[in-house]
DNA sequence: CTTTGGGCCTGGACGC
DNA sequence: TGCGTCCAGGCCCAAA
């Protein structure tokens, strides 16, 4: 369930041991997860420096300084573990998938017992288009000008747009759920609706980009530091439970759109 | 073209 | 205690 502020975690701990590192060792124990590991991968990792580690939605990329990017992706389950080189060969735990080594004595070590996570190869220029991301929800190429586009060509329930990752990248199945509470909107709502006859943004796009934008810059600033202790969600796997909106007093709802659960207050979210 | 649904995969929760 | 079944979710792709 990694999701943008999760994977950006991520980023965070790997990037003062992967960014500037030289790879010296690279360790398969399968030949793919979600897809199979492109043919060269060990031999197109070893003796590349990693020029910086980077987040693009879900993705973590490592541009290497042969030209290529190293992409990466959690899936469900996907971790990484940072061990230090012993003399001795590692010993891999359960599900984990590929060791890399680094020049400094650390092994970035990729664990995923779901296996829905990429390991990949791709040239520089074509990073963009194999990922086909919308914009990054915290950076300005996101508004409700942008929001406002997607939905007007879009018939789909709201809670589809916003995890629909080539109109925004980053949000899954929990916080498209928590924004929308945020926002006071419906999941079953059309996207449509958000929108005027010219494609103007109305005050619920708005409402919308707005809140997902604080939902996000909230979560990670929760990612970093100490372990979130309690980072409760206002509604998702709340079925059952008492709105926490002041002054609301609904009680939270589980429906299923497009085979995902989703959660919400039919009393303060229309 | 858009939209839906199944499949991938495992661990954990549940029922008997 | 040990089965079996179902569910969770991100993403891709086939089908409608």
């Amino acid at each position: 369930m990694p999701e943008l502020p999760e994977v950006e975690a991520v980023r965070r701990e790997l990037e003062p041991v992967m960014s500037g590192a030289r790879i010296t060792g690279v360790v398969l124990y399968r030949d793919g997860l979600r897809r199979p590991f492109p043919e060269n991968l060990r031999e197109e990792l070893v003796g590349q420096t990693v020029l910086s580690m980077d987040r693009r939605g879900k993705y973590l990329l490592a541009p290497l300084s042969s030209g290529t990017t190293l992409v990466m992706h959690l899936g469900m389950s996907g971790s990484f573990r940072i061990e230090r080189a012993r003399t001795t060969a590692r010993q891999p735990e359960k599900h984990d998938h590929v060791d890399i080594s680094l020049a400094s004595g650390s092994i970035v070590v990729f664990n995923d017992p779901r296996r829905f996570g990429v390991v990949d190869l791709v040239e520089n220029s074509e990073v963009g288009e194999r990922l086909g991301l919308g914009p990054e929800p915290l950076s300005d190429d996101f508004n409700a000008t942008v929001l406002a586009r997607a939905c007007l060509r879009s018939r789909a329930p709201l809670k589809s747009t916003l995890m629909d990752q080539h109109v925004i990248a980053g949000l899954g199945n929990i916080y498209a759920s928590e924004a929308l509470h945020r926002a006071r909107l419906s999941p079953r709502r059309r996207a449509s609706t958000l929108v005027t006859a010219s494609g103007r943004p109305r005050a619920s796009a708005v409402a919308l980009a707005d809140s997902v934008k604080a939902l996000l810059l909230e979560a990670v600033a929760r990612q970093t530091g100490h372990p979130s202790r309690d980072s409760r969600f206002r509604v998702y796997d709340r079925a059952g439970s008492t709105c926490t909106r002041r002054g609301c007093g609904g009680t939270i709802v589980r429906i299923v759109q497009g085979g995902r659960s989703s959660f919400f207050c039919p009393r303060c979210q229309r």
